[in-house]
DNA sequence: GCCGTTTTCGGCCCGACTGTTTTCAGTCG
């Protein structure tokens, strides 16, 4: 599926045209690539089945948008783009992605400094050039050095939501390989941790050889950085580190187990092997030279006397305690949940219809779904005043008859700097479900923004707390709040906290869902889909209140519809 | 560049915030 590809030359045409200064279009190219991306068909089976006429039947994409598509999915390439590429000073569009520069700063710098890109920036503003310059100053250089921090971060790390398919993919490849028995990812991926530093895929086959052939001349692959006999190591074309090795089957366990880490899980479990008399490696379980278990992870858990630990857990946070006495939580899993609470059509800033919206929900086998498209102050995102709201209902109303699902009436609400929200009761006691969301002020104290955050979950009729740091990974940190004191407020309120599942932003973190669930509160586990295609991050949500010990008790969208519509009209 | 129960041409979000200024430009969401 090549829409990630024709969304990002889509994205760096908008850049690029941006700097450039020109007016509307940089919005259109980003529409486009936005619509793209979240279409639930491949853009190439799109454009084999319908040419440049059923491209242009994306919405956002017009004559000229449909042709360039068409050229990249021929020719692998635009002519625009490397045209756009030429004029422009050198990496200037890199420079738009340190927050703090727009396009305005970006040639300024990229012109008075003469400087190519990140690096280049980044010296400057070390030697204290940036801050010459007119228009910059002290702190616009400290913003940009703290900005340069934030994106080499999310250099180093990428998002779950991009590893976990292309790891899967990868085993998937390597398991129809005839002489292969299994693939199995390992690593942080396989312990759903929200961002991962590279992808391991362990490998039991009788030809190391054809597994590394194989591995190594991947399409994904940029260039091999080691090729071992039974070990290789290459970095992708999105700059994603891909680890795979070939093991024997009486050390399959053992190196699953070992891989997939995290290392202060391991450190503790080898302690526990020593205490036990035994030693534990990548290689087994072993009693003096005596080879114990390593066949299957199950058999080394169980010769150290504890229950099965399931990878999310693996954390030393507890569990190899909880193992020992068996106490153990039972999970929330994928196929618990039963409906999608936070969902957006092209009412506010989605992609797709409600009926589409629905459909793709019902298919996927859910009992119910909320409609929570944004309130009227997120202007940006097209929010709905409250005469659209009404018909917004309606028109919620027409399609549950039609597509045959219950569809819960709602709305993402801003809470509003002074901690009211963004429709009057009157309005929030027509809806299903209010969902609440600071969506602006990012950058209140924390004192203030506790207690606007509070305010609005003591409103009798707010349901679930919506992504509740605020954070986007690799973008922006969370806001500053007294999680405890937001806990403590929604426990006591009846408000759900949200696992927000979409892949960027995965707040609450596993942490934090422990800390909720111990003060009382109830998690909602959500998609914020803006897209068919966004329905899919249920799992990584799902992931999430794993690695926060949920069970499906503390989970309100594993409710049976009955006791959901209970619980959200408690007040 | 896209789109049309707004007009096939002329609109397209705009208010808040921040830092650099001395009345405002640039960025963000």
């Amino acid at each position: 599926m090549k829409n990630a590809e024709v969304a990002k030359i889509l994205l760096e045409i908008a850049d690029l045209l941006e700097v450039k200064g020109v007016a509307w279009k940089p919005e259109a190219y980003r529409r486009a690539a936005r619509t793209v991306e979240g279409l639930g068909e491949a853009i190439e089976d799109v454009y084999t089945k319908g040419g440049v006429k059923a491209l242009k039947g994306i919405s956002g994409v017009g004559e000229s948008i449909a042709a360039k598509i068409e050229e990249y999915l021929k020719t692998g390439r635009v002519r625009e783009l490397a045209r756009l590429e030429k004029k422009a000073p050198k990496g200037v569009d890199e420079l738009l992605h340190v927050p703090g520069v727009g396009p305005k700063k970006a040639l300024v710098l990229a012109k008075k400094l003469n400087i190519a890109g990140l690096k280049g920036l980044e010296a400057a503003a070390k030697a204290g050039k940036v801050r010459l310059l007119a228009g910059f100053g002290k702190k616009s250089e400290e913003d940009i050095l703290r900005g340069l921090e934030i994106v080499k971060k999310g250099k180093s790390r990428k998002l779950l939501g991009l590893a976990l398919p292309l790891a899967r993919e990868f085993a998937a490849r390597l398991e129809r390989l005839r002489s292969v028995e299994k693939a199995v990812p390992a690593g942080s991926v396989r312990r759903m941790k929200e961002t991962v530093g590279d992808i391991d895929v362990l490998v039991l086959s009788r030809d190391a050889k054809k597994v590394m052939d194989f591995f190594t001349a991947m399409p994904e692959v940029q260039h091999v950085l080691a090729r071992g006999g039974t070990r290789s190591s290459v970095v992708l074309k999105d700059g994603l580190q891909a680890d795979v090795r070939v093991l024997e089957p009486n050390s399959f366990g053992a190196a699953l187990q070992y891989f997939t880490g995290s290392k202060e899980h391991n450190v503790a479990l080898r302690r526990r092997a020593i205490m036990k008399g035994f030693k534990l490696s990548e290689y087994g379980l072993f009693k003096g030279k005596k080879w114990v278990a390593g066949r299957a992870e199950e058999d080394i858990y169980r010769k150290l006397n504890l229950s099965y630990i399931p990878p999310e857990l693996r954390e030393n946070q507890g569990e190899i305690e909880a193992a020992v006495k068996g106490k153990l939580p039972k999970l929330v899993e994928r196929g618990d949940i039963r409906g999608d609470l936070h969902m957006h059509s092209v009412w506010s800033d989605g992609v797709a219809s409600i009926e589409e919206m629905a459909r793709a929900a019902k298919q996927r086998g859910y009992e119910y779904i909320a409609m929570t498209d944004h309130s009227k102050s997120e202007r940006i995102a097209n929010g709905m005043d409250e005469k659209r709201l009404l018909r917004y209902l309606e028109e919620i109303e027409r399609v549950e008859r039609k597509v045959g699902i219950r569809i819960l009436k709602g709305s993402e609400v801003d809470i509003l700097p002074d901690g009211s929200l963004d429709y009057a009761d009157s309005v929030l006691e027509k809806l299903d479900i209010v969902l609440a969301g600071v969506h602006s002020r990012f950058k209140s104290a924390e004192k203030e923004m506790t207690t606007r955050i509070c305010a609005a979950v003591e409103n009798r009729y707010v349901n679930v707390l919506v992504h509740p740091t605020g954070r986007i990974i690799n973008q922006r940190e969370g806001y500053a709040v007294d999680l405890d004191a937001v806990m403590a407020a929604a426990g006591k309120n009846k408000v759900a906290l949200e696992i927000d599942a979409y892949p960027s932003r995965l707040d609450l973190t596993g942490e934090n869902v422990r800390r909720a669930i111990e003060s009382g509160c109830l998690i909602a586990i959500d998609t914020d889909s803006h897209a068919v295609e966004h329905l899919r991050s249920m799992e990584l949500g799902v992931g999430q209140a794993r690695r926060g010990w949920a069970e499906a008790k503390s989970v309100i969208n594993t409710f049976p519809l009955r006791k959901l519509e209970k619980f959200l009209r408690k007040k």
